[in-house]
DNA sequence: CGCCCAGTTGATTGCTATCAAGGAGGGTGG
DNA sequence: CCACCCTCCTTGATAGCAATCAACTGGGCG
């Protein structure tokens, strides 16, 4: 069916061609061929903008889509119904894919906001699991994917369970600075996406212990930290912190 | 081609009969059509055994296979070279599926290790890649899979990061005993598949902490432990000890 | 039978949470 | 444009939980 484009049209198709993006070796087309991505391009549904602290989904919500950051910044997190206690599980940033955890039983275990004005493409699962049908280079980076959560998962697990707070936060900069340099900014010099409050419950600490560590690191002369604005000023004894190889670029 | 087949292929082709296994339902064929199934079957390479304290794969392996634990468990966990220091990341029994921490680069990203001499089922990931192609059904299920896994995570990590010695135990303790129940067997008394020390790794505690805390739970009257055996005496009070609700069977 | 390892129990230290108060931006309204 | 407020963050003092160190107990296994 051909039909005549207005500018809207327009502007609405080029969001969401991927081709342009400069996600694009990130994101689901990373792996796919140029055949490929024609095909899967016509399937997202839309570029989804959601302002600072609306929910993208919610705990027990139908999953629906799986979803693409192009720009911004979302966490997840569980909230305990119960004593209202949270737990950050991840921030995600631009390149970054939500929505998997919704895979298990079709409803989405856990919620996620944004924590700043975000722009996400949406690939409804409908499209989605018919596309990994036909197209062996999307079940490849669908794996890929599920393999780096995991894997970041691990990561996770290993701060909370043996590192005490110095350690938590070092490892924690290293990975974000390891991110940025994968998306090709500073990796000695970025902002905090999120705030203390955030990081500090991610990271498994009160937000008083979490503003005491980069006092410590300060002092240490390892980082300066002025509001969200970081500067990495030794990379090594950032890693002599943090006891942990930075194994792979990952956000979270 | 037709064959004559002598005890030990008669024994060998039925272990690999999916089938006839007590755990076809919460393995990967659950999700199958008998069609489906039956291709399916003849893709498992084979059943594998691995003695106590034998390494199925290590960090750094190539990925091999994904595995279904018939009998037995496992534990996986990370190591980091540097200190010596592991991290627990999860205990593993029959029905189970293992080694999808490879697939973000091929490379398993964690130590897997038998607590106990364990069979499990093979299944070479090339087969799988060309079974995902064929099989909607075991893409579903895969995908079902993996947001298990990644709830379980997701779970985990709220326990490490939030609760305190005691509660981490019970939340344990009780997902144990969704496990057991799941399987069939007695959601009330069931016994540890693996040592102290491991447990208390697992739930980022040191042994002697894991210790004091089982015996306070047997003081308030809530479980008896003798060895490994652990008889839940007040299902309820230990759900309340928990502050987290049992949202899904799962193992570890 | 005795060794050895897993597990328990006790005493102490230390890290981190908690409680409390003060300061610094950023936005809003006068 | 300034004053105010509110939120975010920092800093200090205290308390509590869990890690550590140490000694002991009891099975399992050769």
């Amino acid at each position: 069916m051909v039909k005549l484009l207005n500018m809207n049209d327009l502007s609405k198709k080029q969001i969401s061609k991927c081709e342009h993006c400069s996600l694009r070796h990130v994101c689901f087309p990373g792996g796919l061929s140029d055949d490929e991505l024609g095909i899967f391009e016509g399937s997202i549904s839309k570029v989804i903008k959601i302002k600072k602290k609306q929910k993208l989904f919610g705990r027990g919500d139908k999953l629906h889509a799986v979803y693409a950051i192009k720009a911004g910044s979302v966490k997840s997190f569980l909230t305990n119904p119960e004593d209202e206690q949270t737990q950050v599980l991840g921030f995600h940033l631009p390149g970054d894919l939500l929505g998997f955890d919704g895979f298990a039983n079709q409803l989405h275990s856990c919620d996620v906001v944004a924590m700043e004005d975000s722009q996400l493409c949406e690939l409804p699962v409908d499209n989605f699991e018919q596309l990994c049908e036909i197209l062996p280079g999307l079940r490849k980076v669908m794996m890929q994917q599920v393999g780096n959560e995991i894997s970041r998962h691990h990561s996770l697990v290993l701060t909370l369970g043996k590192m005490q707070t110095e350690e938590r936060l070092a490892t924690y900069l290293l990975r974000l600075s390891c991110y940025y340099k994968s998306r090709g900014y500073s990796c000695t010099e970025f902002n905090l996406p999120m705030p203390r409050h955030d990081l500090a419950n991610f990271l498994g600490m009160a937000p008083e212990t979490l503003s005491r560590m980069f006092a410590r690191l300060e002092a240490a002369k390892v980082v300066t930290i002025l509001r969200r604005q970081v500067v990495i000023l030794d990379v090594q004894k950032l890693h002599d912190l943090s006891h942990e190889l930075c194994r792979q670029p990952a956000s979270d």
